[in-house]
DNA sequence: GCCAACGTTGGC
DNA sequence: GCCAACGTTGGC
């Protein structure tokens, strides 16, 4: 899961309530759908720094609710709100994600010479979205790269 | 700031 | 339903 630094870092996420935070303010259909539909409660999350001076894997986390709808899409005053979005009618579902562990960071450039990691989807040609699968061959390669255990 | 790549919008 | 135009993402 990306998440701007600027907006949420892994140390904002340790510093939050219970070191979790709502998912807030994907705005992209299939991102969603992989939060609404795919993930369960203790699924491992690889937190990844985007769109900052070091782009790479900051640490581990992992589902911690349920899909539930986004409150930002209700806020009129947040940069997220959707005015097609109603709280009868939500558009937005997200998961609550959980700090398992802060690690070094793992840069993209190094993940880009691993060739155990070359089919990472984050790593594809193209790749825009903010929430893609890892494969559990892959979760285990980062974890060993990581020096964390991969339970 | 550039730009490749992809998603969304909206006229038809 | 097609597709051109436009917007967004995100590494560099």
């Amino acid at each position: 899961m990306k998440s701007e630094p600027d907006d949420c870092s892994i140390d904002d996420l340790a510093a939050a309530p219970g070191q979790c935070v709502p998912w807030v303010g994907v705005r992209n259909y299939q991102a969603r759908n992989f939060m609404r539909d795919a993930m369960r409660i203790g699924d491992g999350v690889l937190f990844y720094h985007s769109s900052c001076a070091q782009p790479g894997i900051a640490g581990l986390a992992e589902v911690a609710s349920a899909p539930h709808p986004d409150p930002t899409q209700f806020d009129p005053a947040s940069r997220w709100h959707d005015p097609k979005a109603t709280p009868a009618a939500p558009r937005w579902m997200l998961v609550d994600v959980r700090l398992r562990a802060r690690t070094r960071l793992l840069p993209l450039t190094e993940m880009r010479q691993r060739p155990e990691l070359a089919s990472l989807q984050i790593l594809q040609r193209g790749n825009r979205l903010s929430i893609t699968p890892v494969t559990p061959a892959q979760w285990q390669a980062v974890c060993a790269l990581l020096g964390q255990p991969a339970r």
